[in-house]
DNA sequence: CTAGAATAAGGAATCGTTTCCAGTAATTAG
DNA sequence: CTAATTACTGGAAACGATTCCTTATTCTAG
């Protein structure tokens, strides 16, 4: 089966020359003659050689792949930043591992090791937690460029790209009051992260700017996904203080909401304000007219591999920021 | 940055051992003395000693890589196909290099001779054609054990997980009859595939137990996709002879027809009857209680890894078959 | 026509492991 | 007490490429 493997060495011994001749001709260098050239390529095509990668990365320290690792690669939304990073890295010859860290700092951890021991080119990545000594730790020890999703790289060896969270969630939160809802709750997060920290910021700057008081019990930070926005929506909606409207931060968190509202017969745009941050693989299709939060996972996934490439290629750690659009549908005012 | 790389050579020298000690200790071999292993053990841990994943792959011969290729990552069934076939094989020392097809033959031969090059130990892989001579020559130069999603492999070295797409479009099918429509067209990807052509076994099957003819026109193939999808459905009820219900195969085609069907301001469970084969996340949240045919994509992950630890294990091919069970909901009757 | 440079190709070291083969030391049997 | 195993350990040859260093040849110039 694999006993047909065909080296440099068959191809060297069927053109009769030096297997270092062979690896100059299939590098493209330059003082190798004519005749040369012909006879290698002819052996190369009669046997169908292909030089083994493995051989070729261990030799030159070099394995022109990277690790992709993010949270839940079934978020839509990541499935596409991690496409559309794969596919851009591929252009430049790399290969893209991809593993999920399932939001658990031991399976990131581990990871790290296993893409270290892989002797990886460089990890885009999506970190668990942001603590800045751990990082700084994690990105030491790796010993190769990293790229980091979502996160504030201050005072760290890395790249980013982060989005401009805050404008979104700002324009979003003064159209909910400009349509009347004064009592909004905010849905998000881990709040020691980047993407929370922003988008409360957005939500805080929208309430001062139209003088409403922030009212704390109506911001519910915790944990990304679905059950914690799922129970966070049902207390929320069934205390005395209630809220007129609900901006939920996330895939999962919007559809958590939703989830509880369905069954509280709350219905977005009739009975409160909804906004949802961040959208799904046709959004327009399967909700009804939710407002939303919009950024370009397509260009979030070019930008990381943009300066992954840019990191391997020795230049210093940049950012790039994402913008992001508040899009009002029918869900932020009521009918 | 990456010169602080440390070796088994290190490991050695700084326990005073040959290397093939190292390595016999590491490997956890039988014939060191208790001694050598505290030794080498001691030097291992204050060096963070970690063997060299790529100079351990060239001397076995084994990446402990998977190659997993599917047509689109962001199809959120076969994220969670790939995320849970993923998880398998981690557990069993595997990693997964993920690569998307585009369902495009081109990048499906690239992706292959990568892997190829790459020495990858097997290939998980939704094939976009299912050509005999096709498939069977580049399993044959892979070289290496194969898996495939929802193909017929019948005369083909290869293992499969199948599904039984055919009772459950029957039960959905037999449904909607009994709901009674009679009008009931399909919609589905390429008809030279096997997860169409069963499909379709099941439509034809339900269409012939309860004696009704079958109608050409009603049964519309061609992509995967929601574009093809869209289009169709837009055609399907502008012409004279209109369906009264509509079986959309697929993510892509249920997307494309429901956004058809809103423009058209047609509703389902209210103007027809309607079924969808797959569900997406937060199906049960995000659509309004569409009926539907659901397979367990997180099974269809563990099967393939299953299927290829197997073959791997140098177990003669085999197959799985993965049930479809039909959800009726509302959209499948009029109310 | 010969010395020196330029060109082309071969040989060998190297990347970091594993594993086979010897060889030495320790153990047991006779 | 010596011979034959057995238990460990070290040395060296792979794995399949790249690349540096030589050396042989050809070319140009003086």
């Amino acid at each position: 089966m694999s006993r047909n493997r065909v080296t440099i060495h068959d191809v060297a011994a069927k053109a009769g020359v030096a297997i270092s001749s062979v690896s100059r001709v299939l590098s493209g260098h330059l003082d190798v003659s004519e005749k040369m050239r012909a006879r290698v390529e002819a052996a190369v095509a009669e046997l169908g050689y292909e030089p083994d990668h493995l051989a070729q990365s261990l030799r030159k320290g070099a394995t022109n792949t990277i690790g992709f690792m993010i949270r839940d690669i079934t978020n839509p939304l990541f499935s596409i930043v991690a496409q559309s990073a794969e596919h851009e890295l591929r252009k430049a010859g790399y290969s893209t591992i991809l593993i999920n860290s399932h939001g658990e700092l031991e399976a990131e951890t581990e990871n790290f090791s296993l893409f270290k021991r892989r002797r990886i080119d460089g990890v885009i990545a999506s970190l668990v937690s942001e603590e800045a000594p751990y990082v700084r730790k994690t990105i030491r020890d790796l010993g190769a460029p990293v790229v980091l999703l979502d996160r504030e790289v201050i005072g760290l060896d890395a790249s980013a790209v982060i989005c401009d969270h805050q404008s979104g969630v700002r324009d979003a939160t003064a159209d909910l009051i400009k349509n009347g809802f004064k009592k909004i709750a905010f849905l998000s997060g881990r709040k020691d992260v980047y993407i929370t920290r922003n988008r409360i910021k957005g939500y805080e700057e929208a309430l001062a700017n139209a003088k409403i008081k922030i009212d704390d019990d109506f911001i519910r930070l915790g944990k990304f996904g679905e059950v914690f926005a799922y129970e966070e929506t049902l207390k929320l909606f069934s205390r005395k203080k209630q809220p007129n409207a609900l901006i939920a931060g996330g895939i999962g968190a919007a559809g958590g909401a939703l989830k509880a509202l369905r069954e509280l017969g709350i219905r977005p745009g009739k009975e409160i304000g909804f906004v949802a941050v961040d959208e799904w693989p046709m959004f327009d299709v399967l909700t009804s007219d939710l407002s939303s939060v919009y950024r370009d996972p397509e260009e979030m996934g070019r930008a990381s591999a943009r300066l992954m490439l840019d990191l391997i290629a020795g230049h210093a750690p940049s950012q790039e920021l994402v913008p992001t659009h508040y899009r009002p549908r029918a869900s932020s005012k009521l009918s």
